[in-house]
DNA sequence: AATATAATTTGAAATGATTACAAAAATAAG
DNA sequence: CTTATTTTTGTAATCATTTCAAATTATATT
């Protein structure tokens, strides 16, 4: 996705697209990896000239009250970004710490009887070795 | 559950049974709060002569392991803990940050197609309004 | 274009949860 | 009873995140 479709989504979830806003979301868009704050700001500070962590927090925390990010909490100490937004689990590799995605269509969620409850959020994480992993280790 | 029981099933799991892991186990058995670790060393330290924190992290990390405790990580900043390891969901409200457990089938949880992936842990994670506080809202 | 106003970014310090570590205490074995 | 091993403790270190005030940048108005 370009700069100006990445603008104008933005916009049409009503953040400004600012120049910080636009790369930091372009990075989530293109890279896919669900990174921590660490991994956003190791790899945009070659790109963005004087970027400090406390704007990617800012950032990241507009993005997720505005919808247009998930924040996971996959493992205790870290909170992984993620700006696809559709229904899908989420793997997590304890060998190469990775995160990838699975498919699930939202209707095979198990749906709990809670009366009166109000659900905003489903995340639904699984753990374990990936089959790269899994191979390394067989060998 | 008495302190006899939950000393066999430490013993049949793999852990001494010493008299602080018999206590923190024994809470989080009868109490089913989900507890922080604060949680557990203020509700403790009345009860254990001397408790310290990093004992209950100590604890808590071999119980995790040895597979007789779950680990949840619902919120970023928080672990909580729930010696219940059964299938089942659990639901954290936004506005009392309590935690409640659901029922699910261990065959409702969809299965994605990950070949040669070892699954360990399925978490499935609900976030929104309970009843109580969303009548709160209302009123 | 110049100025005023508001929004954003920065960096340092504060916070909060968790871990590391070495000394002290408790437990088990000889 | 003595020694060896395991567990607990408490302090300090670490790591992620937030707070906050000052500096910067963007927007609106003249």
């Amino acid at each position: 996705m370009e700069q100006q479709q990445i603008s104008s989504y933005l916009l049409k979830s009503g953040i400004r697209p600012l120049q910080k806003r636009v790369k930091i979301m372009s990075y989530l868009v293109s890279k896919r990896n669900h990174p921590t704050v660490d991994m956003i700001y190791s790899d945009l500070i070659h790109e963005i000239n004087g970027l400090s962590k406390t704007t990617i927090y800012n950032v990241l925390n507009l993005f997720v009250q505005s919808g247009v990010t998930l924040a996971l909490n996959i493992e205790g100490n870290e909170i992984r970004y993620d700006a696809d937004t559709s229904t899908h689990g989420h793997f997590k590799c304890k060998i190469c710490t990775g995160v990838i995605d699975f498919r699930i269509k939202q209707e095979d969620l198990p749906k709990p009887a809670l009366d009166g409850f109000r659900i905003d959020e489903h995340h639904y994480y699984l753990k374990g070795v990936c089959s790269f992993c899994a191979n390394k280790i067989e060998a």
